[in-house]
Formats: C-alpha cells, sequence, structure tokens
DNA sequence: GGGCCTTTGAAGCTG
DNA sequence: CAGCTTCAAAGGCCC
C-alpha cells in the first residue's frame, strides 16, 4: 500500500492502482468483448482495494513488481477512453487522468467541515484532499476561480452557468481544495485564510498540539486489559478516533481538524472495542511526521480522541434515546424490564457507524462543491449529481477513493474490532433508528436509470420507476406546481402509480419523444462493440430535449421518462441493473456498462455547455427512452 | 423531532 | 451463493 508517510510525492495515494492502471493504458489494445471488459472491470474494481491490502506493507517500489499481471486490456479499452475522455471534456477537465504516476494523494480532513458548531455551511467533513488529484491547472485562470470559490455562497459567477457546468474547465469545476492546491503547494488549508467555516476557528492551535496526547492515552496500554496495545499499523490512516474505553466520546477521525458537535462518526461501544488507540496519526508515526512536515502544527492532529475541549466529538453518538414504550407495557413488564436493560446498554454504548465507502467519501469532498456550483442545497439532488459524477470519475480517481475506503474499513476495524454493521442495523442501535425503509415497490431494485448528461439540471437526470416521489425527482423542488398531491405529501407518486403501464404524465409535446420506442441500437443492446453503439448513442443522444426549456422540459421528459413503458428487456442493460451493490459496482467501473448507459459521452461532445442548454437531457431521453424507464414491469 | 429523499458501496441477512 | 436489505453522509422538506 501506498505509503502515506512517504517522502517524496507519493505520500499515498494508491499507487498500486495507480501503477496498474498505467499499465493497462499501456496495453491499450484491442479489447473486445463487453462481458470480458466487465468481468476485467469487475476483477479491477475489486483489485483496487485487493491490491491496496495486499500491498499495503509493501514499498511502492516493490509493488510495480508484484503487480498483478495486466488485467486489462478491457480495462482501459478504447470505450473506455472514450468515455473518460468525454467525462473529461463534460467536467472541464477536472478529471482529466493525471498523467502522475504518484501523485501525491495526502489524505487530509477537511477543514471546513460540517462538524462545527456553526458551520452552516456543508463543507466535506472528512475530506481528503489530494495534493495532487485534479491538480488542474487552474493556474492564471484559478485566480478567477478562486475569488469565485472564496464568495461560494454567494451567487455563482456569471461563468458558472449552473450546476456542474462542466464545459468550463478548470473554471468553476474545481473544489476548493483544488483550487487551494492549484498552486501546487501542499497546503491543505491555508492557515491565512481560515475559512469561514473552518473548525479551527473554534479550536486554538493548542486543541491541536501534536504530540500531546491526553493522560489516559499516553499509556498506549489497554485499559480494559491492561493489555499493551498493538501499535497501529503504519498504513491505516488517522482518519479514526480513538476510543478510549471510558472515553464516551470520540473525536471524529479527523476530529483534530474538523470538531464538531453532534455529529457523531466512530463512536466507541461497548462491545467490543477495547479500547483506545491513539489517534490514527498518532499511531501512524510515519503519517503523523508526513503531516507535521507538510502542515503547521495546528493542523496536526491531535493524539487522542478526546478533544481537550471536551467539545462532544461528532464521532460520538450518544444515545439520548427515549426509553421505548415497551415500558409501559404491561403485559410484558418483565420482558420490558430485561428489555430496558438491554436498552439501556446499547444506550450507553456509543453508536459506532459504518465506515465510509468509496463513494461517501467522495461525497464529502465533492459535495461543498456541487452546492456551490449549483446552488442546490437538497441533498437528495446533489447526491444525484455526485452520483453521475461518480460514473464520470476515471478509474483512477476512483481508485483514490476506493483505497481511502479501504483504508477507512481497515482503520475501522482496527478501532473497533468487535464491531459488526448489524450493530447498527435497526434494533441493535438505540439511537434514533431510520423507520423501515419504504417498502420498495414493484420492481424496485431493478430500477433502471438514466444518466442524464446534463449534471448541472437540478432536476434529477435519473429516472427511476420504482422510486417514491416521482414528481420530485421529475420536477424538482422548483415546480412542485407540477407535482402530484401524493409527492407533495412526499407520498407515493400517483403518477407513476398510474403511469406503471401507461403514462398519466400530463401532456408533453415533446414527450412523444420519449414514448416513442426505443430506436437506438445503443440502447436496445449494448452491444459488445460498445464502441460503435457508443458512438451511435452520443450521436443520438444529443436529441429531442434539448430544445426544451429547462424545467418544462425536464419535468415532461421525466415525466414521460417515468410513464414510459417498459422497455423490451434487451433495453434492461446491465447499466441498470439495479441497485444491488454489485452490479452498481460493476457498473460504475464498467466501460461497456458505462458507455450503455452513461450519456456522458455524448454529452460531453456536446460543444454547448449542458449548463446553459440543458440540452443533454433531451438528448439522453431521446436516444434512450425506454431505457431510462427502468425494468419491464413485468 | 424524525423520516424521507438520493446516491454508491460495504456488509449483513435471507432463501 | 445470489439477491435483497440496511446503513453510511447530507440537508431541505414534510408530517
Amino acid at each position: 500500500m501506498p505509503q502515506l508517510n512517504g517522502g517524496g510525492g507519493d505520500d499515498l495515494g494508491a499507487n498500486d492502482e495507480m501503477i496498474s492502471f498505467k499499465d493497462e493504458g499501456e496495453q491499450e489494445e484491442k479489447i473486445s468483448e463487453n462481458s470480458s471488459a466487465e468481468r476485467d472491470l469487475a476483477d479491477v474494481k475489486s483489485s483496487l482495494v485487493n491490491e491496496s491490502e495486499t500491498n499495503q506493507n509493501s514499498s511502492s517500489d516493490s509493488e510495480a513488481e508484484r503487480r498483478p499481471p495486466p488485467r486489462s486490456e478491457s480495462f482501459r479499452d478504447k470505450t473506455r477512453e472514450s468515455l473518460e475522455e468525454a467525462a473529461k471534456r463534460q467536467d472541464g477537465g477536472l478529471f482529466k487522468s493525471p498523467p502522475y504516476p504518484g501523485y501525491p494523494f495526502i489524505m487530509i480532513p477537511d477543514l471546513t467541515s460540517p462538524y462545527l458548531p456553526n458551520g452552516s455551511l456543508s463543507p466535506t467533513a472528512r475530506t481528503y484532499l489530494q495534493m495532487k488529484w485534479p491538480l488542474l491547472d487552474v493556474q492564471a485562470g484559478s485566480l478567477q476561480s478562486r475569488q469565485a470559490l472564496k464568495d461560494a455562497r454567494s451567487p455563482s459567477p456569471a461563468h458558472i452557468v449552473g450546476p456542474f457546468c462542466l464545459e468550463f474547465p478548470g473554471q468553476t469545476d474545481l473544489s476548493l481544495h483544488q483550487l487551494q492546491l492549484s498552486n501546487k503547494v501542499p497546503v491543505v488549508q491555508h492557515p491565512h485564510h481560515v475559512h469561514p467555516l473552518t473548525p479551527l476557528i473554534t479550536y486554538s492551535n493548542e486543541h491541536f498540539t501534536p504530540g500531546n496526547p491526553p493522560p489516559h492515552l499516553q499509556a498506549d496500554v489497554d485499559p480494559k486489559t491492561g493489555i499493551p496495545r498493538p501499535p497501529h499499523p503504519s498504513d491505516i490512516s488517522p482518519y479514526y478516533p480513538l476510543s478510549p474505553g471510558t472515553v464516551g466520546q470520540i473525536p471524529h477521525p479527523l476530529g483534530w481538524l474538523v470538531p464538531q458537535q453532534g455529529q457523531p462518526v466512530y463512536p466507541i461501544t461497548t462491545g467490543g472495542f477495547r479500547h483506545p488507540y491513539p489517534t490514527a496519526l498518532t499511531v501512524n508515526a510515519s503519517m503523523s511526521s508526513l503531516l507535521s512536515s507538510r502542515f503547521p502544527p495546528h493542523m496536526v492532529p491531535p493524539h487522542h480522541s478526546l478533544h481537550t475541549t471536551g467539545i462532544p466529538h461528532p464521532a460520538i453518538v450518544t444515545h439520548n434515546v427515549k426509553q421505548e414504550s415497551s415500558h409501559s407495557d404491561i403485559g410484558s413488564l418483565n420482558s420490558s424490564k430485561q428489555d430496558a436493560k438491554k436498552e439501556e446498554e446499547k444506550k450507553k454504548q456509543p453508536h459506532i457507524k459504518k465506515p465510509l465507502n468509496a463513494f461517501m467519501l467522495y461525497m464529502k469532498e465533492m459535495r461543498a462543491k456541487v452546492v456551490a456550483e449549483c446552488t442546490l442545497k437538497e441533498s437528495a439532488a446533489i447526491n444525484q449529481i455526485l452520483g453521475r459524477r461518480w460514473h464520470a470519475l476515471s478509474r483512477e480517481e476512483q481508485a483514490k477513493y476506493y483505497e481511502l475506503a479501504r483504508k477507512e474499513r481497515q482503520l475501522h476495524m482496527q478501532l473497533y474490532p468487535g464491531w459488526s454493521a448489524r450493530d447498527n442495523y435497526a434494533g441493535n442501535y438505540q439511537g434514533k433508528k431510520k423507520k423501515r425503509k419504504r417498502e420498495k415497490q414493484a420492481g424496485e431494485g431493478n430500477e433502471h436509470r438514466e444518466y442524464f448528461p446534463n449534471p448541472c439540471l437540478s432536476l434529477p437526470p435519473i429516472t427511476d420507476l420504482s422510486a417514491p416521489k416521482k414528481c420530485r425527482a421529475r420536477f424538482g423542488l422548483d415546480q412542485q406546481n407540477n407535482w402530484c398531491g401524493p409527492c407533495r405529501r412526499k407520498k407515493k407518486c400517483i403518477r407513476y402509480i398510474q403511469g406503471e403501464g401507461s403514462c398519466a404524465s400530463p401532456p408533453s409535446s415533446d414527450g412523444s419523444l420519449l414514448e416513442s420506442p426505443p430506436s437506438s441500437p445503443s440502447m436496445v443492446s449494448p452491444s459488445p462493440s460498445s464502441k460503435e453503439s457508443k458512438l451511435q448513442t452520443e450521436q443520438m443522444q444529443p436529441l429531442s430535449l434539448t430544445m426544451k426549456p429547462p424545467p418544462l422540459l425536464s419535468s415532461s421528459q421525466h415525466h414521460h421518462l417515468s410513464m414510459a413503458p417498459p422497455p423490451p428487456l434487451a433495453l434492461l442493460d446491465n447499466s441498470v441493473a439495479g441497485k444491488t451493490s454489485g452490479s452498481a459496482h460493476n457498473g460504475s467501473l464498467d466501460p461497456s456498462d458505462v458507455s450503455s448507459s452513461r450519456p456522458t459521452g455524448s454529452a460531453s461532445s456536446r460543444p454547448t455547455s449542458a449548463c446553459h442548454s440543458h440540452s443533454l437531457l433531451p438528448s439522453s431521453t431521446t436516444t434512450q427512452p425506454l431505457s431510462l424507464v427502468t425494468k419491464s414491469i413485468d
């Protein structure tokens, strides 16, 4: 695994993955079949994690040798390349594959953390700054961009047309961090420029004084067992707070930088959490030194989970849960008592949250940017955008997040050896537990998504017939007047229900396109020779809807899409394999899948700004009218 | 105040 | 083992 502490520029990053990618690129040969490509992709994806895991202890130098055999012709097949290229274009180069093999990928907490007590902004709490990542050459233009970003909350700069104006390379599609890094200076958060939201405001440097672990943590002995704790693995990222057994609150993994209140992150449970681990940074001396060398002292995480200020760490979820009604149940008094006991015990246990997965990490990092660019506030909409962007990310980019996620999991495991995801399942955790998720509608789980090329659209590009709130997704918040009653009340969309077989949507002139049977070959069958189909798709995508006025257009469009009759099974390609994680994963990395399901390529190819014209939206629908519609109803 | 929405991914659960 | 379910973050919205 790439060493965080590694001197030089390869601090961390998933060099391993990157290397492999590079190899793949070298071997870029002919690829051929989607099937093989898919397999390869799947392998690659898993390998992204596996490789790093297996190699975590090895030096980056040797990684190349141990690198798995090039698997990948398919990995980097032309389709993929073209897609990536398209994505790059769409994203204004944000995601262009970095030419840097060993980009320094430093995992640095985002200072603009929501964990701030006053953090109204919702910057990412735990973001990992990549020293090089999109080091897009923001250069000169970056000044403007920076300025623009400075007023992130202010109206988007003129050049920012809308959310995800991907067509403006390097101008707006940069995260604050990226911009900050654009000058090639490894500055994570400028000491001078204190972000309004920066948690540092709340904390004085003293709080972050490295090397001053709290007394209770100084002894590296498990308080519980008295057995000296094993040192943290060097490769573990410093994102997890310790879990001092007695300490009820743990700092956010990145708590040293993002102290906050009330945000539970990785609290410690009684169960099996043996004990306090020094902060990852503490544990990881190399990392710590790295950070110390790179960042001002106050940037360096404290060696202890409990902040000296006594401010509750976000990672901790206190269970101030009201006693459940069961207590009052006389009939089952005895059992109630027992239950109560159990509940109390559970309450006492801090809630340990699941480690963030790659996408979550990505979202955390990019959310703020999207919010600023798109002026969207609703997370649902933002997440949709992020989801598309995630798909648009190059493998390398995704690999970074997978690597981060892997480290998170690893660290999490180390910190909470006895923890299981099951612990957080409903019922196990007394904290606010979400109710059972909405019952799945028929067909849910096989939802077919369409990727609208235009990320700027606040309207969710994805049409999921089975998804509730169809109107919401279709029309967006701005057009609630178009929503059906139930949708307004957040109930099941009657339109959707009605439209299961037929379109209940309001008449729309251009809806015809959507209603029209799938004509696009690419749609119908993501042919293995994806290149061709892809081209076709690209050509066809920019169609009909393009001309529609954004709101109306999108609304009707979405509506039709959702209402559209089920596409032939053939249409139901893997792109919409359903929500199962497995399929989703593969889909994200599968070039073929991407090509078939992602209009991004086409979108990107379009010169016009998606943000401006919303043209992309229509196009996709045109080409993949039915595909959008998810799986066949029957 | 809590659930829903929405995304992907990880992991647990189920048949 | 495949498929399904739950949860992780986020913040506006609704009840």
